[in-house]
DNA sequence: AACATTTGACCAAT
DNA sequence: ATTGGTCAAATGTT
């Protein structure tokens, strides 16, 4: 609490200033990857990697050691409704205790994103909430909504920073194998794979699409967050949304009413970036399978990637402890962004 | 009524 | 024994 609201603390300051280098910097470096190859071309880009190395380690010092010691007390420490019941007969006559494998987690970590907002597009119900032996915050643990209709077992893990209680920690875990639209990704521009114009960096839309991003002040603008664009673009290129994403389907059948309780406000969290004449950039996750689907951190797609929605985004997140007062937006991301995590090979891909 | 969240209990891994 | 992840009944919300 200390730090955010109405005065930034100058460390605050200057990692939105380092956050806004390191994402122009990836925008940079996009454009140069896409270009013709030259001489010039691969100097630049062999810079701007460079830059990219140092913004990271820079991240690294002051994230790996800025810890203020905030420990906002979170409104979720110390809750709960007074008395609580017990199960009944819970303790010793389980009778249907244990049906599946429990104990650490199993699914590798896929990524692990540091975000100011718990929103990443995708519907999240959260199954439990635990203290944590070496934090202050609380745990909490999501799984995809669709795992009952879809057997979707993608799942994260959400935890507030205890460096920067407006930051919230988000591993991944496991790969969405839902299809409802809700569950996009963010997109990212995708890399050459498919040999992209040399222009294509001017396919990139920067400018919000609608008036409803509000809440996005992400310093790269790249909030191109456009529902009606995404579905334009899975009417006209079912093909490519199958091909690239696996989980679009052209037609938004259970937009509204995915989650009735809860109507799947996520749904407008699905974006497209289209570049100009209406062709859309390809969008994918960094990794070649589906398992990018696993999130949608826009430090991972340092280019167009964006995951923030607005707060009626996202499902299951709004009862997470002191919550964001502002709808807030990625970040990006301290630790796991830059290469020095599990996901390394996933990050910047950009080139080789 | 249906669905989501809360939260104590259970249980596997360490 | 401790810790972290999950279950599931109770409760809240729409």
């Amino acid at each position: 609490m200390a730090s955010s609201g109405g005065g930034r603390s100058p460390v605050t300051a200057v990692l939105d200033d380092l956050v806004d280098v390191r994402d122009r910097v990836a925008v940079l470096q996009t454009v140069l990857h896409e270009s013709s190859p030259g001489p010039t071309t691969v100097e630049a880009g062999e810079l701007v990697d460079g830059m990219m190395a140092k913004l990271s380690s820079a991240f690294s010092v002051v994230l790996g050691t800025g810890d203020g010691g905030v420990a906002s007390s979170l409104s979720g420490a110390g809750r709960g409704p007074s008395g609580r019941r017990k199960r009944p007969g819970a303790a010793s006559s389980g009778p249907h205790r244990r049906s599946s494998p429990r104990g650490r987690m199993k699914s590798p970590l896929s990524r692990t994103v540091t975000a100011t907002t718990l929103t990443d597009g995708k519907s999240w119900r959260k199954y439990g909430q635990k203290q944590i032996h070496d934090s202050t915050n609380p745990r909490s643990y999501y799984r995809c909504t669709h795992l009952p209709d879809q057997g979707c077992k993608a799942k994260r893990h959400v935890q507030q920073s205890e460096s920067n209680p407006t930051e919230y920690t988000m591993d991944y875990y496991g790969q969405h194998t839902c299809r409802d639209p809700s569950t996009f990704p963010s997109l990212i521009v995708q890399s050459a794979a498919a040999a992209p114009p040399p222009d294509c960096a001017n396919l990139i839309s920067f400018a919000p699409i609608n008036g409803a991003n509000s809440g996005f002040t992400a310093s790269t603008s790249t909030s191109a967050f456009a529902h009606h664009l995404m579905k334009e673009a899975a009417d006209h290129h079912p093909m490519l949304f199958s091909r690239f994403s696996n989980y679009y389907s052209s037609s938004p059948p259970a937009q509204e009413g995915v989650s009735s309780g809860s109507p799947s406000p996520a749904c407008h969290g699905k974006f497209m970036q289209y570049g100009a004449g209406g062709q859309f950039i390809n969008v994918t996750g960094l990794r070649t399978s589906p398992l990018t689907v696993g999130s949608a951190p826009a430090e991972y797609w340092p280019v167009v990637g964006v995951a923030g929605v607005d707060m009626d985004a996202g499902a299951g997140m709004d009862s997470f402890p002191s919550p964001p007062s502002s709808p807030g937006f990625l970040s990006g991301s301290l630790e796991g962004s830059f290469g020095n995590n599990v996901c390394d090979d996933d990050l910047f891909s950009f080139d080789s």
